[in-house]
This record gives structure tokens, sequence and C-alpha cells, in this order.
DNA sequence: TTAGGGCAAC
């Protein structure tokens, strides 16, 4: 590669065939002949070779290689755009490496580094540069500290994202916006709401950005509720909305269960000329699908304009959780013959739909496809794993589930173990469900829902003393059970009822309703299942917990109001808290609800 | 020479 051709110039010769990009290099050299000239060896020759060759790893590192030999090293640029261009390439250790061999960095390549690995999501490694750099007493800048707080947010624990912000303020940065857009979401990440609102509020500029950030955040926390009001307080402050506070309201909505909510705002951002791009139509195509509305979701997803991976995944995902479970596997095959590469989540869709129509066969069939498959991107994960324990365990294979969890190549966290529970739940085998139990405990100690199954299923094998020492153990832990809802969508409202619940201004008429219903039903062979009541209750007393099951009073309340031929959604997703619906409304500008809601769902969480 | 926010499952 290297010809010395005068006593005190370096030359470089370009193999064209291993350096496309050397063509542009050689005409900027103003060479006549358009392949392996001699090439003076100067910084900006390097500086055009770098630029063009800055998209492989493989010419990069050549490049590195003659910038050591030929000495030019030193020259603190160079290195600097070599890292650069390393770092955007994902090549973390080869650019440590180059890092650590520098004099001095400046801050610039400090922050360059932290970025890189922030980019590739080595979090931890981000940190610790910026603890050495603090040793080294290098002053941060305002550019260091974005990605800073980004790692510090990806931390198992909140400290070390504290002492940063005690850092931000040091060194006035506090108001930068960006930096404190960051520590906003970091705060949220750590459920530090109130941090996360102050420092919003206390912003110089709430700028776009940082709307959608704090918006994102309450959808991605669970607070959707919150990120409605948001959205509202937004629009009352004269921010208009884009592609991005539309894609969170629109999740929100999802979140809740309110389509016609959904409905309204993707109608203002169509109307406001907001670009309702492949993701916004994907996360409307979710909450179609979130909203229990298949039928609104099917047509959109045929009519999308252009399709992705996401858009498949949510339809075929959307098929199996509604029940359709043929309409899924079949969608996964076109999806396949259309030539797009399923990935994991395509795959867990593609098991759920198996395990919802018991087809262990096919399941096993698809399980094995993937773990066949050699592509890394679709090796089966726990979560695949607890989709399979589910299948097994519905279809009443508990043993083989067991054994296939005790052959897994990974350590099964708590949702294989949990979904083996329920199976133990449905088929009512007290024995195994109590080793699983004994094992979950220990996993996850504070999740309501395994204390709640397996209270189910000891209560159902009549076996009080055990259903009681389950509470006593809920209690000595602090688990506190969600109590479960069910919400209707009416004039735009959400309506809300808790198990047992009678404080809907028109609960007479609901419970009115109900009884006819109830009897109806029971003259056509309904027979309630009393089995699984949490409490150790009378028969009389737990057909009444289940008859007023929360479920069943949203609908008797929908089968009222709703007009004929309108359909009355479920909604598979609900679990926010009341108050946040409350807020919801309220801050959408909808009317308030003049009930309160008092009473509990003891009976089971919905879904 | 540098910078922030968004989609699918648990």
């Amino acid at each position: 590669m290297l010809s010395k051709t005068h006593p005190t110039k370096l030359y470089i010769i370009l193999p064209l065939d291993r350096f496309p990009s050397a063509v542009h290099f050689s005409s900027l050299a103003h060479t006549q002949k358009p392949s392996n000239l001699p090439v003076p060896l100067t910084k900006e020759a390097f500086t055009t070779l770098l630029q063009s060759c800055s998209s492989s790893q493989n010419q990069l590192k050549q490049i590195h290689g003659l910038l050591l030999t030929t000495g030019i090293s030193i020259k603190n640029s160079l290195i600097t755009h070599l890292l650069t261009n390393l770092t955007l390439l994902g090549e973390m250790s080869y650019v440590r490496q180059l890092f650590d061999e520098m004099h001095k960095p400046r801050i610039f390549l400090w922050n360059t580094l932290i970025k890189g690995y922030v980019k590739s999501e080595l979090h931890t490694e981000a940190a610790s540069v910026y603890r050495q750099m603090h040793l080294l007493s290098v002053r941060p800048d305002r550019f260091t500290y974005p990605f800073v707080v980004k790692a510090c947010a990806e931390l198992p624990q909140l400290w070390a994202g504290g002492a940063v912000h005690a850092h931000v303020i040091k060194y006035g940065l506090e108001f930068v916006s960006m930096v404190r857009t960051e520590l906003m979401i970091m705060y949220m990440r750590f459920g530090e709401l109130d941090w996360a609102d102050f420092l919003f509020g206390s912003m110089v500029e709430q700028d776009l950005v940082a709307w959608n950030a704090l918006i994102a955040a309450c959808v991605q926390n669970g607070l959707a509720s919150k990120a409605l009001g948001l959205f509202r307080q937004m629009s009352v402050v004269g921010m208009k909305p884009d592609a991005v506070t539309t894609v969170s309201a629109l999740s929100a909505c999802g979140q809740l269960g309110c389509l016609e909510i959904g409905e309204e705002i993707y109608g203002m951002a169509r109307k406001e000329g907001v670009d309702c791009n492949i993701i916004v139509e994907n996360t409307r195509l979710d909450m179609y699908v979130k909203c229990g509305s298949i039928d609104m979701a099917r047509p959109l997803f045929n009519k999308m304009p252009q399709r992705n991976l996401v858009s498949w995944s949510t339809m075929i995902l959307g098929y199996a959780t509604n029940g359709e479970s043929e309409q899924a596997l079949t969608l996964f095959s076109r999806m396949q013959k259309e030539g797009v590469q399923p990935n994991y989540v395509t795959y867990l869709g593609v098991i759920a739909a198996c395990g919802h129509a018991g087809l262990v066969n096919e399941g096993w069939a698809y399980f094995s496809q993937m773990a066949q498959s050699g592509d890394n991107n679709i090796q089966p994960r726990k979560e695949h794993y607890a989709c399979m324990v589910d299948l097994l365990g519905r279809a009443g294979y508990l043993e083989e589930a067991y054994s296939f969890i005790k052959s897994m190549p990974i350590e099964p966290d708590a949702g294989v173990w949990g979904a083996l529970l329920g199976a133990c739940s449905i088929h009512q085998d007290v024995k195994l469900g109590q080793h699983v139990a004994d094992l979950l405990f220990e996993v996850a100690p504070d999740t309501a829902s395994y204390h709640v199954l397996m209270s189910n299923m000891y209560a159902a094998a009549g076996r009080w003393d055990f259903v009681d020492k389950v509470r006593w153990r809920m209690r000595k832990n602090g688990v506190k059970k969600v109590a479960g809802y069910s919400a209707v969508e009416f004039n735009h409202e959400s309506h809300v009822f808790y198990g047992g619940d009678r404080s809907h201004p028109e609960s007479p008429y609901i419970y009115e309703k109900l009884e006819v219903l109830l009897n109806q039903i029971k003259s056509l062979g309904y027979m309630p299942k009393t089995s699984s009541v949490f409490h150790d209750v009378e028969t009389e007393e737990k057909e009444i917990t289940i008859k007023t099951h929360s479920e069943k009073l949203a609908i008797a309340f929908g089968i009222i109001k709703i007009t004929p031929g309108y359909p009355i959604r479920e909604n598979t997703q609900a679990h926010a808290s009341l108050c946040g619906l409350d807020a919801a409304r309220a801050s959408l500008g909808l009317e308030l609800p003049s009930y309160e809601v008092k009473s509990f769902d003891v009976s089971h969480t919905n879904n």
C-alpha cells in the first residue's frame, strides 16, 4: 500500500477494487489516471479519505493502520474523525482502544465516546466514562449531559442519575432544555413523577420535544390518563402536536380503551396536517386492536399505504388476542409469502394464536421453526417459553409443560412459572400448583396476580386453610391486589365499574337490567362458577360477587344505553386507575361523572 | 465537527 517515491514525501496507492470510494479521492487529488495512483499523504487527503470511507469499518481500520505507520496519528483531528466514524458504526471496543491511547482527549471526544456507548446500549460503560471524566477533572459541557443522563436512566438505580443531576446544577446547565428533558425522562423511568413534573413545570421554555418526552414517558409508565391530560393541556397553551405527540396520545387511548377519543385525536391530527406516517398508523392499528375493535383494525391494515414488520405483527397479535386464531395464522403465512421476515414478536403472536385455539402441534411446529431458524433475532426467548407453557398448560399437558420448563436452555423467569401456575389453576392441579407457587413466590414475592391465582386454586379445592395462608403472606409482603374494573365508552365518556359497584347514578336500572339478563341466561342453562371466588363465603354470597362482577355491570349498562346495533367493545387493556380516567375525561374537556366509585371487586381481575 | 421526543408482546 505504501510506496516511497520521494525521500521526504509519503504516498499511498489505493487499489480501486478494494477502495471503491477512492475514485472520488483520486479525482480530488487531480490525477489523470483513475487507478493505483500515488497520492501525497497529507492531512487533507486523509480527511477526504475518511469522509468517503465512513460507512465501512474495515476501510476505517485500514486508514487507522495507515495513520499509525505514517506517524500522522499525532494529528488529533484525524483521530477524532476516525473515532467519530467508528462510533457511528458501533465499533465501541475498537473506539475505546483508540480513545485510551490518546493523550488528553478534548471534551468533544469524551462526548463522542459517551454518545457511542449510549447508542450501543452500553449504559454502564457510558456512565463509567463520565465518572472517569469526573475523576480526571475534565469539565463537562452542555453536550455531555443529554447522553450521560440518558445512560443513567437505564441504570438499575437512581442514585447515579441523582448525582449527575447535582453536577448539572453545579455546572449551571440545569436550564439547558435538552439536558432538562433527559432528566425528566430519567425521573419518570424511576417513577419519580413529582420530580419530572417539577422539572417540566420550571422549564424556561417548554418546547415541543419536552412536551412529547413527558407525554411519552407517561404512556410508557402506564399513566395513560395523565398523558391525555397533558395532551389536552398542550393545546390549551397553544402548542401544536406533531406525529410524535399523536403516537403517544393514540397509544394512551389504546391503554385506556378510549376508541372514540382516539378517533377524535387522529381526526384532528389529519385536519391539522400532522404527518401521519407509518408509525402513527401502526399505533392507530394497535389502538383498534387494544380496544377489541378488530373490525376497524382489519380494514385499516388492508388499506395501509405501506406496511412494515410492526404492522404485520400488530395485526397478527390483534387477531390472536381477540380470539381469531385462524386469521392470525393465515396472516402470518401471507406475511411470509410477501417476503416480510418475522421477528420474535411476530412469533409471540403466532404461538399465542395457537394457544387460544388449542393447536398444540402447530404451536410446537412454530416454536421449533424459531429454534431451528439459525436467525439470532428469532431465537426463542423467555416470553416464547412462557407462551408455550401457557399453550401446553391450557390444553391440559401440565407435566409436559413442567418438563418443558426444566429443559429450558435459559433460566425461566416469573412469567414462565406464572404461566404454569395459571394452567394449574385452570385444571385444578393443587399439588403441582403448590410446587410452582413456592418457586414463584421466591422470584416474585409481590406480584398480586400469582397470589390470587394460588388462592383461587386452593379455594376451588376447598382448602380454605391454605387460602388464609396465602392471604396472610400477601399481607406480610405488603402485596396489594389491584382492583379489577371494566369500562364502557358511551357518549365520549368512559363509564367505569368495579365489582359490586353501586355508585353509578343509574345503578338501580343497571342492576335491574342485570337481573333480567341473568335470569335469561340461567334459563338457558348458565351456572355461575363459584369455585374460584377469593373469599370463603357461602355459595349464595359468592353468586352475588360473581354476578355483580365489573364486566357484567359494564355490559348491562352498555345494553341499556347504547343504541341497538352499536357495538359494545371489550377493552383488553383496562388497567389504569379510576382517578386517572377521571383526570383524562376532565382534561379532555369531557363531562365529569357526578358519581363516585367506592367498592372494589375482589373476585378476580379482568382479562 | 457534537445534542433531546414516537410504533408491536410480556
